[in-house]
RNA sequence: CGGGGCGUAGCACAGCCUGGUAGUGCGCUCGGUUUGGGACCGAGAGGUCGGAGGUUCGAAUCCUCUCGCCCCGACCA
């Protein structure tokens, strides 16, 4: 392609409403604009990058058996009915009627459908297993699209669904896709972890997420810095060293601590009590089966309750922070002082059922120091299990970097922002069985099929390699997604030497099999290296005095760095350096 | 949905508090000089100030409503 041609429309400074790198990169480099709140267009090199990205995608699942279909983005409700999804989803569904008033919907993803065909056309078990998948628009209403194309309300994805007789032949579909999806990433130039995550409304048995380490990501990830160990904050663990503690006496004692509100006053002078050898205790209110109750949750003093966790082990919907007038009428005491030692027995008096939880990490210790549930006092010499009625015990505490991995020896967690780029599920028999698909086994036994269902952001793998790649001038891009492989920048378009030899090179380039992009603007040498920086192709070529000598310049843009190489070379140069790996 | 911020030229912004009919930089057009890291000089084009209603002799500016966008939170197949 030749630039002055070409519709790239660079903006030189930050566009207002953008926020994280990757979404100011788009939009400068000329390759997204914004319709809507997480609508946008693609323009020209944003649609070279993303058919470069699906085609990754495509070779990937072809390789594992996959088929590609092309299903409809419009839907009837009565698929999402027969598989209750149309009430179970709320808001987050585009939904309309046709001109008969029939109710309708824009596919936020397509196991219905996939369904339907599967249950019209597959009899047996013979024709088993199948891997079909699609790339396509998917639309989902978002609460809050956000960060240019990383929460969108109209995206692309590949979505591809394995059917199997038995759960072996699931555990197979599944690996498959797990190496393919890492196959995947690993040529899109992503630096990613899989963690085990919970298959939420999606129903089914497994699930593992695929993110990639970004500071402009939404979850929270512990990743070992040895083994293959990551997790969600939400449920990740780690390894405490064991802390032995001194007998303490038959009973605790009050003592008392004016002035005393926080863990850390009472880790001081004069009482120099560890933190980790006090007992936190939090008090907050946690709808259980529909009805809030006071819950008291206690961990080691050092450390931090995470709230998902701790609604999980609970099984609630909802959980709050008490406020100070409730604590003061459930215990007596304001927070500061707290403790479960009689908490129960207090807690009777306001006529309250509380229920104390308490973290794993305080199993077996002894000899604590805790809130006396009365002001300016405290009690040591508390031993967890013989002195406060816990009821139930759970892993509460948020892990936090440079503990212990639990599953192997010697590696250390690492907590980093991460986003989803990919999600592979085990979906079982949910949809099978709400619709009706069916085979007949090898002994004639009608069985629903077993299902699984594997997707892919394709905005989510652009917005990542960004945000993994980029630099203070722009963009870097991986080779495999790259709009072109090298631009061609010819420094003074109105010398006839410089740009014959541009023309030239160009077309070498190409019948090299090379994507070329000719920088043949009229511009100064200045704006086009500023250009081609941020555009972010991977090499560049410059044509300028030196070509007296049939010398041009070679410009790496990840390194920075540029050689003078002899114009006949510089063809079979770039082919060797472009095909290579990242 | 709760909290916050912002809508003025293609882009980034000033003007609003204290009403008097719109400005700066970049970009764009034309002419000239320049030509290896976002040039310079000169001359231009370009805006119903998000929309509606109101107050006023007069509204970008004050008031009411409304639409849109961004950020934080809730939410997130």
């Amino acid at each position: 392609m030749r630039w002055s041609q070409y519709f790239i429309p660079t903006l030189r400074e930050d566009p207002a409403d953008a926020e994280v790198v990757s979404h100011k990169l788009l939009l400068r480099a000329g390759i997204i604009r914004q319709l809507s709140a997480g609508i946008y267009s693609y323009l020209p090199i944003g649609q070279r990058i993303a058919l470069k990205v699906m085609q990754i995608v495509r070779e990937e699942m072809n390789r594992i058996g996959g088929q590609e279909f092309y299903l409809p983005a419009l839907h009837p409700a009565e698929l999402w009915q027969e598989s209750g999804r149309w009430s179970a989803i709320g808001d987050d569904m585009f939904r309309l009627k046709d001109r008969k008033g029939a109710d309708m919907c824009l596919g936020m993803t397509h196991e219905e459908v996939i369904t339907s065909i599967a249950r019209n056309e597959i009899r047996s078990y013979k024709q088993l297993p199948q891997v079909w998948y699609q790339i396509q628009i998917k639309f989902r209403d978002e609460p809050r699209p956000k960060s240019g194309l990383m929460r969108l309300r109209t995206f692309i994805m590949k979505d591809a669904y394995s059917f199997d007789v038995d759960w072996e032949g699931l555990d197979r579909s599944f690996k498959d896709q797990r190496e393919a999806y890492k196959r995947i990433f690993t040529r899109c130039g992503i630096e990613f972890s899989i963690v085990e995550a919970s298959s939420g409304s999606m129903g089914g048995s497994e699930s593992n997420e695929f993110v990639a380490k970004t500071d402009a990501g939404e979850d929270l990830i512990a990743s070992c810095s040895n083994c293959e160990y990551a997790a969600n904050l939400e449920k990740a663990s780690s390894r405490l060293s064991k802390i032995e503690d001194d007998a303490g006496p038959d009973a605790p004692e009050e003592f008392s601590t004016p002035a005393v509100r926080t863990i850390e006053d009472l880790a001081r002078t004069p009482y120099l009590v560890a933190a980790n050898r006090q007992i936190k205790s939090l008090v907050y209110f946690a709808t259980i089966d529909g009805e809030p109750r006071p819950v008291l949750a206690l961990l080691r003093g050092d450390h931090q309750l995470h709230d998902v966790k701790f609604g999980d082990a609970l099984g609630s919907t909802a959980t709050r922070p008490a406020q100070p007038e409730e604590i003061r009428e459930l215990l007596g005491a304001s927070a500061g002082s707290l403790g479960g030692v009689g908490a129960k027995a207090t807690s009777r008096k306001s006529n309250q059922q509380l229920l104390i939880i308490a973290d794993l990490g305080l199993k077996g210790r002894r000899n604590m120091t805790t809130g006396a549930n009365k002001d300016d006092h405290h009690i040591r010499g508390v031993d967890i299990e013989r002195d406060i009625e816990v009821d139930q015990w759970a892993d509460l505490r948020t892990v936090s970097s440079g503990e212990p991995c639990p599953r192997c020896d010697t590696g250390t967690l690492e907590v980093f922002r991460a986003m989803e780029i990919g999600h592979i599920f085990k979906l079982g028999t949910k949809y099978s069985e709400s619709m009706g698909a069916n085979v007949l086994t090898a002994d004639g036994k009608q069985v629903p099929i077993i299902m699984g269902c594997y997707g892919i952001g394709v905005e989510r793998i652009i917005t990542a390699a960004i945000e993994q790649n980029n630099d203070s001038d722009g963009i870097i891009w991986p080779k495999s997604i790259t709009p072109f492989d090298v631009v061609v920048t010819i420094t003074n378009i109105k010398n006839e030497e410089l740009r014959n030899a541009g023309e030239q090179l160009y077309k070498d380039l190409q019948h090299a099999g090379l994507e070329v992009l000719l920088d043949d603007r009229d511009e100064r040498a200045g704006v086009k290296f500023k250009d081609a920086d941020l555009v972010g192709i991977p090499y560049r070529i410059t044509i300028g005095k030196k070509i007296a000598d049939e010398m041009v310049e070679l410009f790496d843009r990840r390194a920075k760095q540029s050689e003078d190489v002899k114009l006949d070379d510089v063809v079979a140069r770039v082919q060797e350096l472009a095909l290579s790996a990242q």
